[in-house]
DNA sequence: GTCTATAGTTGGATAGAC
DNA sequence: GTCTATCCAACTATAGAC
């Protein structure tokens, strides 16, 4: 067919692959699944990849991770920190659903790359990736709110980001939407927990009762 | 070779996949090496299940989901609760190391159950199972310690088993020892944090330090 | 109930023409 | 760079002898 170099080429590979694997699952992304999606030839991805696994190392890399803007407009500074944390709650179950098949791609490469070497970094970059996402929503909070935490934000970025993974692998499984919801409103709790208030402030109108 | 009942016969085939997915991953699980595993044909695995799924299922519903015995060793009615919470977070790292392979079994069984019908209800009766045995935990922990919880222990059981499923991914992603024993000191805390003293009851030595 | 043999499918990888 | 053709391995499932 038309030319292109191989840099283009290996991008619409990699385009095709996510399509079977979001659709699909990482196992059924096969080379001969994913030449027929881009409409290319079997030797072709062959030429522009060394092998399957170097071809699912390009894909998993470009794994869109977050979908992170329903949480970020949630960040407003002109509402109280109560009123925050729960709207980024909301912002999350807003997050996941359109996201559903991105999050269960993750997952997947999260135990491939347990049992495979070379998917292993991907994997890592998969869960450095969201830490550091974490991370800056809560440094942003801590901004506008002008609040501490009780915690260093790395760590405490980690610990979230496993909360939200626990409560997102759950629903997968189970699809419990009001669950849900709720699990991500005791994590909004959970943070304000850990929230120090620097000088006298006072943390008056939060926590106005408890989540249901 | 030697006649065996069916239901004998099962239970070895399902021991064999064991074996082979503890090792190698559930995609790693053939029919073919099922029974090369057990030492017999492969048309008397094919006679014990109907299909490749069926065989999975049974193995999927064997799985031992928690060796919850360094944890619930943890519960001793002598200590204060603080010190009986940390121990348990001590108990959840003990416990994780040997069994590595069992966890990442039951999430490879959580991505292919959000996958394949016919292996999703082996992911729901582990959910259902890990948070059986995560509220019977905290239950205990009540009784002796003389103490309620801020949420119905239905649903805390829920977040935490969560909680502990993303620490443990991390783990398996990342393999770091420490920030994975203190996330597991963190989620201590934070039970801590949720408990509710009955009466006037003073929780006099609790929470001496916070998690370094 | 257990075996061997085989049909039928799929998938990774390579060779060689264009 | 891209294609077609082919090889070879591994898999599920079934048939039929014992």
């Amino acid at each position: 067919m038309s030319r292109m170099s191989i840099e283009e080429r290996r991008a619409q590979i990699v385009d095709a692959a996510m399509s079977i694997a979001i659709r699909e699952g990482v196992e059924a992304v096969t080379v001969r699944g994913v030449a027929a999606e881009a409409g290319i030839s079997l030797g072709t991805v062959h030429y522009c990849f060394e092998d399957k696994d170097a071809m699912l190392r390009a894909m998993g890399h470009s794994v869109a991770l977050v979908a992170s803007d329903p949480v970020r407009m949630a960040l407003d500074p002109t509402q109280d920190l109560y009123t925050i944390a729960h709207a980024a709650a909301d912002g999350l179950w807003q997050g996941l659903t359109p996201r559903r098949h991105m999050r269960l791609l993750t997952f997947e490469f999260a135990t491939a790359g347990s049992r495979n070497r070379a998917l292993r970094p991907v994997a890592r970059a998969h869960l450095e990736q969201t830490w550091a996402m974490t991370q800056g929503i809560l440094d942003q909070l801590s901004e506008i709110a002008g609040i501490t935490y009780s915690m260093d934000t790395p760590f405490l970025a980690r610990i979230v980001a496993g909360y939200i993974d626990g409560i997102e692998i759950a629903w997968l499984v189970q699809q419990d939407d009001e669950a849900t919801i709720r699990s991500f409103h005791a994590l909004a709790d959970y943070v304000l927990s850990l929230v120090v208030h620097p000088d006298g402030a006072v943390p008056s109108t939060e926590e106005p009762a408890e989540a249901s």
